[in-house]
DNA sequence: CCAGCACTAGACCAATCGGTCTATTCATGC
DNA sequence: GCATGAATAGACCGATTGGTCTAGTGCTGG
């Protein structure tokens, strides 16, 4: 039983990670949520902006928290960013290969607000952080860990466009043997 | 003097490349184009979608020029992936920041309809199989090439998605040391 | 000079947009 | 049992959306 605030957010992050910010209606995200007006606007006082927001936040914790389980039992960096891509792959076929970047998706085309861009370069560096962070703790030195990231990081945005435009997912587990 | 449907698919490819498909109403477009509604739906008939798409026509060609030009005086490939990252990062940066990769900018988050994302995969082809075909010219071996031209699309992808989320180009110009 | 067609011009339309507002229900502390 | 604030519920709003339709304009071949 998820609290209708939480509903609302991750009901509204699928489909803006379909369509992206402009594309989805607000009726569309209360119909799917079962959820009506009045209470998207008592949880998100600034609306649509504020949805967009949240449901970025709890896509970058998820991506997280999938680096952390990939990285965390590998043995070395090549078999963490394997398992890595093989999940985002995995999450990318359970949605039909209709989705993006969950982040980028979201937050690009919104209002070019610098709260958006703000939260959306946030987000990024915490990514390729975290990925660095196990990178060296996988051996590598800290120059190594922190361009390694980079370029998985650069790579995978790019892989989620090209899977997307084709729906195959194959983009992204091809990602390891380019990158490492 | 451009003709008007000409300067209606430029007009139009700026600011979907700016907002996104659903983030552009044709009053705008037709405001900045000085052209009367008539005119558009004269031209394009299929409306919005056919105008999205005859952008992202434009503007892949645009790309494939810029290619050419980077790589026809190159050494080596890493000189032309050089200059084709620097002539792409002013492009970035006469636009204020605001852009990111013209053609999944213009497609992606439009209809999901099956031209769009066929027109999308194609023109990346396109650039993928010219870069490929450069890199063949100056030394590589097929496969060398075509792995190149992969990793360099893919992360340049990324590149634009970062750099447009830090409005700051200089990701775009430290990609040739990353990926070469 | 005029018939015909490509094109321009913009009024108009239903549908949907994001957002506001009031009324009601529900839970919680006294 | 009652008061209070959080939360739900949805009617309603003006603005804007993409798209249609009718008139008018201007060039071109005969």
């Amino acid at each position: 039983m998820t609290d209708t605030r939480t509903k609302l957010a991750i009901e509204a992050g699928f489909l803006f990670q379909q369509k992206g910010y402009h594309g989805v209606g607000l009726a569309e995200v209360l119909e799917r949520a079962g959820v009506p007006k009045g209470s998207l606007y008592h949880h998100f006082p600034n609306g649509k902006a504020d949805l967009a927001l949240a449901a970025a936040e709890i896509a970058a914790r998820e991506v997280l928290r999938i680096i952390d389980a990939s990285f965390d039992e590998a043995d070395d960096y090549t078999d963490g960013v394997t398992t890595f891509c093989y999940k985002l792959a995995k999450y990318f076929d359970i949605h039909e290969g209709k989705i993006g970047c969950p982040v980028s998706a979201t937050l690009h085309g919104g209002p070019d607000n610098a709260a958006f861009r703000e939260a959306l370069s946030g987000i990024f560096a915490r990514w390729m952080d975290r990925i660095s962070d196990h990178a060296q703790r996988l051996g590598q030195s800290p120059d190594e860990a922190s361009s390694a990231a980079k370029r998985l990081f650069l790579s995978l945005e790019g892989s989620w466009t090209l899977a997307r435009a084709r729906s195959d997912s194959n983009v992204i587990r091809e990602l390891p043997a380019l990158v490492c």
